[in-house]
Order: structure tokens, then C-alpha cells, then sequence
DNA sequence: TTAATATATTCCTGTTTAGGAATATGTCAA
DNA sequence: TTGACATATTCCTAAACAGGAATATATTAA
């Protein structure tokens, strides 16, 4: 049932600090136990079976049984809606320092033939 | 008070799917008045401040007087820490179309020359 | 001043969620 | 079988949160 998650779920998976240093932990593309993930995190068997589950289901990462253990290991892939969405933002901040260089370079026009274009003080 | 938000809130701030919504609106980098954003959101006016607010508080926005109304506008760099967490991982999807041929190519030499490396049938 | 408009904020409620404790499930070893 | 180990799940509680309703604040117009 639903092999594929929701892609906003991915977004939700990723909100919290401590799912995000699962990932971080799986980010070396390895598989890991959950013993080891808890070890290496710090933090108590359920929470951490808990998160892995809820990146499960984001689709963030992938699970196999092995023996006793259930090892874990990072589906990059699952972050892709992620990556693509803040992707289309990327312009912006380049864009961004055309309209700082622009905004000084009005400012000093501004001082040069005293060009005023509306109350607005707080815009800096 | 705190001009630079956490970037932590960054991931739960777009968390939201109604604040990416909001995000969407404003990504053509022109400003917005509340109004206009509720408009184009069909949303109630309390819930778009509040969004909006949570967005300022993540550095995902900005807001200048204009009149008796408030211009939103993107501020595209508080997605920076989102863009460079995520980034991490592109080359992981890359590398996943290596491994993927890899597996095919050791699984076309098991066939050949009968290799075998432990029982892990579920791995596909 | 008063009224209208724009936006923020407060209060409330239902829902979600993280994490702890306890328990259940599954697997291996003897 | 029994016991040890690994992991998941259930139950609980406190906190966070979204959204609606009502209200507060600020700005402009008359």
C-alpha cells in the first residue's frame, strides 16, 4: 500500500531537528541499525524508531531486514520535491544582489539630484 | 530584537503547505499587500497574517509600510539554509543511477559466475 | 471628531506531535 | 522450549499549532 509518499509529507519529515540528524547519520549513503543510529544520536530506542518511521513513510529512507536488525539507509531520492522546490529560489538570491547593487546605486542619485519617490524611511 | 531568524525555523516554516502557498505568491519577487495575498489565496485574513508572521519571524519574508498597508515581499535568502541542506544530497541521486548500474552489472556476473554474497532476497 | 479600511492580535478549540514508559513483536541462540 | 536481544507499537501527557471568531490597532477619508 502506497509505496510512493505524499511529497509534502517530505517537507513535514524534514521540519524536525532530530529527523534531520537521522538523516545526517544515513548521509554517508551506508546502512545502519537502529542500535547504531541510537548510538550515534544519543537518543532513546522508541523516539528514534519513531522518526525512522515517519521518514519512512516521507519516503526518505529505505528498510531491510537483516537477521535481527532492520537496517536503514538513506533514499536521497525522497528529497528530491525538496531540493526541486527551493531550487526555483535559487535565482532570487543571485537576482538579489543586482537589486542591493541597483538600490545603491539609486541612493547615491538620490543624494546627487535629491530624487524622492514616496515616504517609505523604514525600507532599509 | 533577533534580525536574523534561526535557521532551524526555516524548515518549519515551510513546513506548511498554506505558507509555501504564501511563498508561491510572492515568488515573482513583486511585493504584496495582505489583501492581494488573501485574494489570491481565498483564505481568511487572521490565518494569512499569521502565516505571514511566521514567515517574517523565519526570515522567509519582509515587510515594509506603505499607507495602511503592509508589503510583503520574498526574501529569497532565508530559503538559503533549506537550499544548502538539501544540496548535500544531489549528488546522492546521481550517484544512485551508478550504483543501480553497478547492481546490474554484479547481478548479470552472478548469473555468470555464480556469485553469491549472503541471503538479502528482499533488497529490490 | 467619526467612519471605513487594512492588518495584527488575542482567545478558544480541536488536532497534531514529540518523547517517555511500558509493552508487544520478532529473531536468534542455547 | 527459554532467554536474550533488536525493534516496533501502544498509551500517556505536555507542548505546538492551525484556523475561526472576536477584538484591537493603525491609517486614511470625510
Amino acid at each position: 500500500m502506497m509505496r510512493t509518499a505524499n511529497p509534502a509529507d517530505v517537507f513535514k519529515a524534514i521540519a524536525e531537528p532530530r529527523r534531520r540528524e537521522v538523516i545526517a547519520v544515513l548521509s554517508d549513503g551506508q546502512e545502519y541499525a537502529v542500535n547504531e543510529i541510537i548510538v550515534r544520536m544519543k537518543m532513546a530506542q522508541p523516539a528514534v524508531s519513531k522518526h525512522l518511521g515517519a521518514l519512512r513513510k516521507a519516503g526518505v529512507v529505505t528498510v531491510v531486514k537483516r537477521g535481527q536488525h532492520r537496517m536503514y539507509r538513506l533514499n536521497a531520492e525522497g528529497l528530491k520535491p525538496v531540493h526541486d522546490w527551493v531550487k526555483i529560489f535559487e535565482r532570487h538570491w543571485t537576482h538579489q544582489i543586482v537589486q542591493i547593487k541597483q538600490r545603491a546605486e539609486r541612493k547615491a542619485l538620490e543624494r546627487m539630484i535629491r530624487l524622492d519617490d514616496g515616504p517609505n524611511p523604514k525600507e532599509d
